[in-house]
DNA sequence: TTATATAATGAGAGTTTATGTCATTTAACT
DNA sequence: AGTTAAATGACATAAACTCTCATTATATAA
């Protein structure tokens, strides 16, 4: 099964200690419970003492590992990622291309697992609002971040209005994009991203 | 004082009964202590009791009014004015221009308090991660109604995936100026967006 | 290895948002 | 004026958090 925030632990700290490990254990086996309980009763009809339960943990656990009960679904750790890649792209790429490829070199290197286990949050986020208002928020937080490296690719500060337009628009995308997917969920996800980056090289012409 | 959701009943119903009169003047009302006490007291250490309180209404009225705490804030009649703005544009401008002059012909009727009040909301909102979320949600129900407006006026399907990147393009500057806003709130909004448009105009080169 | 320090957990009490029910008040219509 | 329908308030209940404190488990150092 798939790990999402156990990752941070996994790849983010050294990775030694018992402690540790076992925290990763525990957020994963949170989160699959979660998800597992969501996808049988509904993200609402569950309640975080239940899918405490299923963990075997107490609730007062669970809000320890998860601030709310929205962040076992949302919380990810694809920035980081997002930033590398980006700042791998050669420069003579146009900015617009350099973020495409970022982009989907991220999905590339994605497992089936990994890419199915994104179809299915991405389909429980979007059809909860809570959830949907919390990953856009998310994206707000990408949206700065790709503002302060783009500002530094490009030579700019990052408070000027066409770099934090793009950036905008990059992030509009992406939301467009997870709600076409969302709605096409047998859709290839990169690819969609892929060919809504064309439309905008092409100008946004309609 | 500003009215916020009271002109939803003032334009929309027929404006002639008490009872529509009263409810009007009610959630102007409580709107207007729950920005004074959001202001004084902060967004999360105002209670709805409190604001229940201020207003002269039960809690339980309060809920019959919002349906949450943040909807308080966030619920506006934005978006059939922007509508009738958009479908009153000459066929012959592009769908960008079409957009572009149909936000900002909305702005322009303002008087001075909405303008005022439109920026301590904008601050607020951009400030209350909660709020943030909520109003991030409804700027995609906006998207959906512009893909559904915006097909009618180019010929196209409403899953055309050019137009959904298009919609999805608006809400993403939409958002990045509103954050702009926020962070320089002397300028003005309604310029601001002119000038993110302008720079979509021109190719979102960088 | 044992002793001590530090971190994770669980139990339980309290607050706030939100939902639902029911009786009472208030406006609308004839 | 009397009937109908809508709005309100009082109350009960649930679920998401927050906080405190005692207990347990791990880490560290003598």
């Amino acid at each position: 099964m798939i790990l999402l925030n156990s990752q941070q632990y996994i790849k983010g700290k050294r990775n030694t200690g018992l402690r540790e490990r076992k925290k990763a254990k525990t957020m994963a086996n949170v989160q699959m419970h979660a998800m597992r309980l969501f996808r049988e009763l509904g993200y609402n009809a569950t309640t975080v003492e239940q899918i405490a339960e299923a963990a075997e943990i107490s609730p007062s656990t669970f809000f320890r590992y998860f601030s709310t009960k929205e962040d076992v679904v949302i919380t990810d750790n694809y920035d980081p990622l997002l930033i590398a890649a980006f700042e791998d792209q050669p420069s003579d790429l146009s900015p617009l291309q350099a973020v495409r490829n970022a982009m989907i070199s991220g999905m590339d290197d994605m497992s089936p697992d990994e890419l199915e286990t994104m179809r299915e949050r991405n389909q429980l986020i979007m059809a909860v609002p809570e959830l949907r208002g919390a990953t856009l928020n998310n994206l707000i937080q990408t949206m700065q971040l790709l503002t302060e490296i783009m500002a530094k690719r490009v030579g700019r500060k990052p408070d000027d209005l066409a770099l934090r337009t793009f950036a905008g628009v990059v992030v509009g995308v992406n939301i467009s994009v997870m709600l076409y997917y969302a709605e096409n969920p047998d859709k290839d996800f990169s690819k969609l991203i892929d060919e809504a980056f064309s439309k905008l090289e092409d100008g946004l012409l309609l």
